[in-house]
Order: C-alpha cells, then sequence, then structure tokens
DNA sequence: TGAAAGGACCGTAACGGTTCAGAACCAATT
DNA sequence: AATTGGTTCTGAACCGTTACGGTCCTTTCA
C-alpha cells in the first residue's frame, strides 16, 4: 500500500495498479500527512516563532525581509514554515506545544518571554535570531553594539555632543516615555539594549554624561511612534543636534517630526536611524544597513543544515555604515549655543 | 498520562504532580504534537498555497496585507499558518500532500496550477482567493471585471480613447510582450482575464477596437516590468493618452518611465493602477481599492468557521474607485494630434 | 447496614502510516 | 531433486497520543 505510492520500485507494475485502482474506487485520499510524520519522525516544516502579534511582522519591513529569507531558505529545502501563533497578550505557551515541526526559528522576542522557554523545552532543534547567544541553540544575528558604535563614533566625528534618543520597547511592559539608566540596563531586547549599550559607551568615551541622555522609549513600532518620541525628546531639549533613532521606521517618524517643527534636516538636526530599509534608503537616511533577508536565509540554513551540529553555533553577519544625507555637523555647533548670549 | 498535561481535573493534584515529577526525571518532552494530531484528527494549522516562488510574495504589498488579514484571522483561532513550498518550475506536488493542516487556502495561483489540483484533492475544508467560483469549495473575491469596468468608464468620461495596457502575467508561460486577443481570454489567471475583460467590455462600447489596443504582459511582478511595459506600448504608439496597468506596482513602474521620458502625468499621459496599495495612495495614484486585509481575513474566517458549511460559499468585497492626481483629460485631445502638422 | 452513586485511576484500542522480516514463488545452478 | 538466489508480496510491529470503558474505592442516603 504505502509502497504502491512511495516506491513504485518495490512492486510489480501491474499490483501497483490495482492497488491505485482500487484505492480511488474506495475514496482513498491518499496517504495521510500525519500519520507519516508521526512514523518518520519528520514534519517537513518549521516553526517561525515571533511574538509580536502574529499580524504585527507584516508590518514591519525589516521583519519582512527576515521572513523572505527564511522563507526562501525553506523553499530551498522542500520544507514548510509554520507561523506559530504566539500572542504577547495571553500568555498562552500551548501553540509552542502543538506545533508539528522539526525546528524553530525564533525572531527577535523579549529574553524572557515564555513562549521562547517553551519552545527551548522542545527536543528540536533551534535557531534564535537577534536574541542573545544562550550557548545551548544555533543563534544569528549581528553585532548591534559594534554597529552603533561605529554610527556614535560618525556622529560624534560631527560634533555632536548634544544628543537624543529614540528607542523601540525595551521590555513587554508599555512604557511610552523617558527611560532610565536601569530600565536600558535591564532591557529585555537584546537587540535594544546592545543598540543603546553601543551608543552609551561612544558618547561617553566622548565626554558625554549618557544619564543625561534623553532615551524614549515607545511600544508600537510605527512612523507615528517615531514622530511622537522625537516631539518627547525635543520638548524635553529643545537644544538637541541629532537625534539617534534605534530603527529606520522611527527615524523616518522623527523627520515629519522635525520637519513639522520647521526644522531642516540635516541643517538644523541630524537624523539617523537603523536596518537599512528601502523607505529609508529612499529618503537618504544615514543609518546601519543589516543584510535582513541573509539573516533570514542564514537561520533557515542553520537550522535545515542536516550535518552534525557538534556544538551550538553562532554567526554574526556584516552590518555596514551609511551616511546619508540626514547628518552633517550641528549648526553653529552645541557649544556656542550652550554659552549663547 | 495525557490527562495529567491537558486535563488537570481529572485527577488529583497529587497524582499529577507526581506523575509530571517523574516525566520530568525520565527526560520526558511533553505529549508530541504530531501523535496528538493523529488521534484527534486536528493539525492546528491551515495550509496557505501561492504558487508564486514562497518568497516572491514577500514583495509584493497587495500579498503582504493579505497574508497579515489571513495571520490575524488565524491568530485569532489560535492556529498555525503553514507556508506551504509550492515552486512553480518543478511540479513537485508532494508538498501539499505532505502538508498536515486541517484546510487549505489558495490565493491567486493560475487555474490550471497542479498545486491547485492537489490541494482540490486533499478531503479538507479549502477557500481559494482570487480565483474562479469552482461550485466545489468556498471562495473570497472581489469583482474585478465590474471594478475594472468603473474605471474605464471614469476614463472614457475622461475623453480617453487611444490607450495602452499593462498587465501581469497570464499564464504560467513566460510571455513579455503584446497579448493577442486569444491570449487574453484563455488567461489562466482569473484576477487579470477578469481585469482585461472588465477594460475591453467599457471601451468596447466606447466605439474602441479592442484588438487594435496594444496590451503588454509582464511575468515578473515589479516597478521595472511596470516601467518596461510602460516603455513598449509607447514604443508602439506615442500617441497612447492613458496607460492603464493591473496594479498599482506596474503602475508606479509605468509613473517613472513616463517621466524618463519627459511626459508629465497627467497633464502628458494619465497612468492608473489596481489595488490601492500604500506607495500608489502616497503617489496620488487613481486606482481601484481592494480590502486585500480584509479578504485575507475573510478567507480565514471562513475555513475557520466550524459552522455547518452546507454548500460553499462565494464572498466578494467591495472595491472603490480611487481618483487621484494620475488621471485627466488627454492633453488637447488625441485626434487632434493624430491628424496634427 | 446495604445499595446506589460518584470520583479517581488504569488499561486498551484505535488513529494511519512505514518498515522490515520473512513467506511464497519462480528460475537457474549443482 | 535439491540447493541457491532473487524478486514480489504479505503481515505484524511500532510511532505516541487520546478516547473510552471498566475497576475499585469512597461517600451518601434510605
Amino acid at each position: 500500500m504505502s509502497n504502491a505510492y512511495n516506491r513504485p520500485d518495490q512492486l510489480s507494475p501491474e499490483l501497483r495498479r490495482r492497488v491505485l485502482d482500487t484505492a480511488r474506487r474506495l475514496g482513498y485520499p491518499g496517504p495521510d500527512p500525519v500519520a507519516r510524520s508521526l512514523r518518520t519522525r519528520k514534519a517537513g516544516a518549521v516553526g517561525l516563532l515571533l511574538t509580536e502579534n502574529l499580524s504585527y511582522a507584516f508590518r514591519d519591513p525589516a521583519a519582512i525581509g527576515f521572513l523572505e529569507g527564511l522563507a526562501l531558505a525553506c523553499e530551498d529545502a522542500g520544507t514548510g514554515l509554520l507561523l506559530v501563533p504566539a500572542n504577547p497578550e495571553r500568555e498562552d505557551v500551548a501553540s509552542v506545544h502543538r506545533a508539528g515541526v522539526d525546528g524553530f526559528v525564533v525572531y527577535s522576542v523579549p529574553d524572557d518571554d515564555p513562549h521562547l522557554a517553551a519552545v527551548l523545552e522542545r527536543p528540536v532543534p533551534t535557531v534564535v535570531c537577534d536574541q542573545p547567544d544562550l550557548g545551548t541553540v544555533d543563534r544569528v544575528g549581528i553585532d548591534d553594539r559594534g554597529a552603533m558604535y561605529e554610527l556614535a563614533k560618525h556622529l560624534i566625528g560631527l560634533g555632536h555632543r548634544r544628543i537624543g534618543v529614540v528607542c523601540m520597547r525595551l521590555a513587554r511592559d508599555r512604557n511610552d516615555g523617558f527611560v532610565t539608566p536601569d530600565r536600558q540596563h535591564a532591557a529585555h531586547f537584546h537587540v535594544q539594549r546592545n543598540r543603546l549599550s553601543g551608543l552609551a559607551e561612544a558618547f561617553s568615551e566622548a565626554g558625554v554624561d549618557w544619564s543625561q541622555v534623553p532615551v524614549v522609549e515607545r511600544f508600537d513600532h510605527n512612523m507615528a511612534s517615531g514622530a511622537s518620541g522625537a516631539a518627547q525628546v525635543l520638548d524635553r531639549d529643545p537644544q538637541v543636534t541629532a537625534l539617534i533613532c534605534t530603527s529606520d521606521v522611527l527615524a523616518l517618524g522623527a523627520m515629519t517630526e522635525a520637519s513639522r517643527r520647521g526644522l531642516r534636516v540635516p541643517h538644523d538636526i541630524t537624523v539617523t536611524g537603523f536596518d537599512g530599509i528601502r523607505a529609508g534608503e529612499e529618503a537618504g537616511l544615514t543609518t546601519v544597513r543589516q543584510p535582513v533577508l541573509e539573516k533570514g536565509r542564514a537561520a533557515g540554513k542553520l537550522l535545515l543544515d542536516t550535518n552534525e551540529r557538534s556544538r551550538p553555533r553562532s554567526v554574526n553577519l556584516a552590518t555596514e555604515l551609511i551616511i546619508g544625507k540626514t547628518s552633517a555637523g550641528p549648526r553653529g555647533g552645541a557649544e556656542e549655543r550652550w554659552f549663547g548670549p
């Protein structure tokens, strides 16, 4: 029976025909994929965990790029890609337990997320992305800290000392407002934590008292958040000469807010992002470009690579500092205004 | 055992604790989802079939919107969403057979696609999207023909008679070039076929000989295709006063080609699209807006709706004609130039 | 005190495939 | 005629779970 469908060489053509014929006559719909999976211990799919509301991923260009890369890798391997529902609201981990998959990719969830813990308990290979290196599973990411450090050095070189920061959410709880250094250190999103610490290090080295730098957090990740975050920074200190955003989407929002206030970018204020999304490129945004598609593809490759997985692998992809048209030296210099008339 | 995990009320807390303890001690990783699926006959996931290269879906804004809506519906139901790899190159239908899912959503594949046939053979509920009504399974879509008819009427009202068309691929074979009326009629992509037929009807009614209208097809769906398609039309007949594109992406590409040639939109030439994507909106594109997100959500709802499914349901969502800044009356009138100096 | 009712616990039979060992058969060799 | 070798076919075991029904024990009520 099974042979008739999957192993045509194992039986005579005549018998095969007979078997298939009567199968059709009996209305047999072909081998059941679930039963097959049970027996062969292969589900033919990998699970993707993104704790954001599932749909949310489709609004974020960087996430879409990652998804595309991952989908590419899966397609190459003929594997399905299962989007695991993991609503952050209800801490319902059952969806992770119910997912019939051969492995998991975890993309940018807070490191204390219960879904992540549930995934790690499953006895299947896992690749975490944009997460701290857990030591126990494969990891793909970039050097967020180093990349942001480099961007900061660029701004410092231009003469910026009085800056403001708009970042994405740092933890699972909503906190739309200023961020204490404590909260920065304790941030549960690896990516944000490292980008901030890269900034802090560079500016501290340049003699800036980081604890005095206004850092504003936004829970939702969209241009409106970038705009309102920028507004909050500018309200606190209208003298900042640069707005550093931890994503391009936020940066684009910050730029609209700047222009709303009559500030020209980069003449009156410098704005920078992170990611290197298309819309940012079109706007000439100064940013760090990271290979989001490659990140997804690498994650998929790592997971689907059947080779002996001796010890967990950790892959860092290269980033590139893009100097666009949105960064320039501070107009007249912040110092001048500081000691102004 | 099973009860200890899933039915805490069926046994005493003491026994449950004991069972779970020894389970942990023995390294039992919790109930196997595949075996569970086999037994309960529920996979907890729906399959999504898009015959495009899986990754391709993530480049098309309309597809992303659909995906988002579908993901939303799945998330609401706590169901996973399995992207089924269905590479159009190799006619490998096995991926459809191997997918452990409770149902399928089929999105915009050619009606003669072998993967679609394979899905229909599977004994699970199915919803087709942007496909002809098969009569045997649920369907979600819009009135492509009527919507395009309405758009055409708008252009006719503005005075356009000499037009060109750029459309997406009409069948599985690549044909980057002009399209015969035969190929238009025989098109295997329901959506394109109907949009073209809506155009043909409206313009025929207005006295235009449709067989003389240049219709250019492009296999790849991106702005570059729109640009090169527009170029091909304009090379054939530089006198066209309107370029009608069957998608916004193509239309945006057509606009870049127009401006490359020094043609101002809409003063020198009218350009229209279809879909209502964000980028088109920002460009002020005249188009038909369709609720892509709602389409995805409706498909998911239909599939996951456990109610008695008496006979297959067919849902048509409303579209809206958006008159933007890219359509205007022909400059001076085509006739004038036709008989010109 | 005895019967009935109810709750807790346990054993077993599917679910639908794949795999593998071995039976049955046929032909060729010794 | 018996052994060997090879091919085709059959049957049974197993994958890990849940559903179901039966046993046993405790409680309740006449």
